[in-house]
DNA sequence: TAGATTGTTAATCGATTAACAATC
DNA sequence: TAGATTGTTAATCGATTAACAATC
């Protein structure tokens, strides 16, 4: 079942509000103030404090939050402050991309293996990570008590992808095919749509005089 | 100006629309319903029809759509009919990637050429194009009147590549990196944000118990 | 014809924004 | 103390969903 916590849209602004976080921390700053996220982001005081106070942090008035305090708060509200093994199936230029990616680790992030249905590409090393054969995705995943798949394979096979996935006991799916996965209700599924984004900016772009 | 036109969350969601009907019409299906689409993407038929309403197709009752007059209006509505001409700043593993993506043809975007601040990486070919220094930038641009850029760089430079465009005369960027970009407001700025669709999915997964 | 599906107007829901007392 | 900033309650706004007459 589903609990209910924050919004999604003050969930998805809380990496940038880390970034600026960060920011602040290797600046040496202890206190950080919603006016101070406002400046740097555009966005108004009353929605960084909405969405902060989501999180569970207390600040102060007249000072705002301690830097550290909140990075640590918004870490553990969203599961970054452990690592969270994952798959990752095909390794074309998306998936090596992401095998590339040093960023997740500090995101909570840990691609453990690497997988493809390619025989050209099986046996290679991407970014010091060997890509296996799907046949061993499923004994591996048991084995290691990996939940979590990344999808990076063309449209037409994201779905057998997944079915590989959901049958090795995975229960998070993160797909980035612009194809809508047929998976049980129990895994969770994000996609993410490098299309939508590109639809956003056409409209945008369009919508000039 | 801006002028209003459908709401943002609608246009995500047109390229999914779009694999569908693109489905259909590969198997020569000539009608689809809103309630084709429901079921295929586990959507509400109102919603589809609210969403496809907005980009002025008109519907048959007991019917539904023409497939193919559907996919010429959304790709109309989108602009992605004709080709925008794209340069893309930061040939890393990301860049690389977005450089080797077939699809971008069919979603109207041509990278026509890309850049890196590293001479390792500069003079080298990726997926068949060749690897340009940011000096030459600003001059091909004015040239060859390429008005996006595509920013994939690390947070460090995303800024400075940021201001090369700007001053480069480009009206759009497509940012890839975690930050918000100070550019003139005549700049359409749209960023694709990894890591908040890592945060979504990381509090979906520690919802459930 | 009967009924599935459209287009449109109204109701609901959820997120954003405003207002303001509490506080350091 | 005075005033900047917090946390909370209420108002607004925009997107989603419902209702239903029109239509092929």
């Amino acid at each position: 079942m589903l609990k209910n916590s924050a919004p999604l849209p003050s969930v998805r602004r809380l990496p940038l509000y880390l970034t600026v976080l960060e920011e602040f921390s290797r600046e040496g700053r202890e206190w950080i103030s919603t006016t101070d996220f406002s400046e740097v982001l555009f966005l108004k005081p009353i929605q960084v404090r909405k969405d902060l106070a989501h999180t569970g942090i207390i600040g102060k008035p007249k000072k705002g939050f301690k830097v550290d305090e909140l990075i640590s708060t918004i870490y553990n509200f969203l599961g970054w402050n452990n690592l969270t093994e994952a798959f990752l199936v095909g390794s074309g230029a998306l998936g090596s991309a992401l095998l590339g990616y040093e960023g997740f680790q500090r995101h909570g992030l840990n691609i453990v293996a690497a997988f493809d249905v390619s025989s050209d590409i099986i046996g290679k090393t991407i970014h010091g990570k060997e890509i296996l054969s799907m046949d061993k995705l499923p004994d591996l995943a048991k084995r290691m008590q990996v939940k979590l798949g990344i999808i990076t394979v063309p449209s037409s096979g994201a779905q057998q992808a997944a079915d590989s996935l959901v049958e090795a006991g995975i229960s998070g799916i993160w797909n980035f095919s612009p194809i809508k996965l047929q998976v049980p209700e129990t895994v969770v599924v994000q996609r993410e749509d490098i299309s939508s984004g590109l639809a956003v900016l056409s409209v945008k772009l369009g919508r000039f005089d």
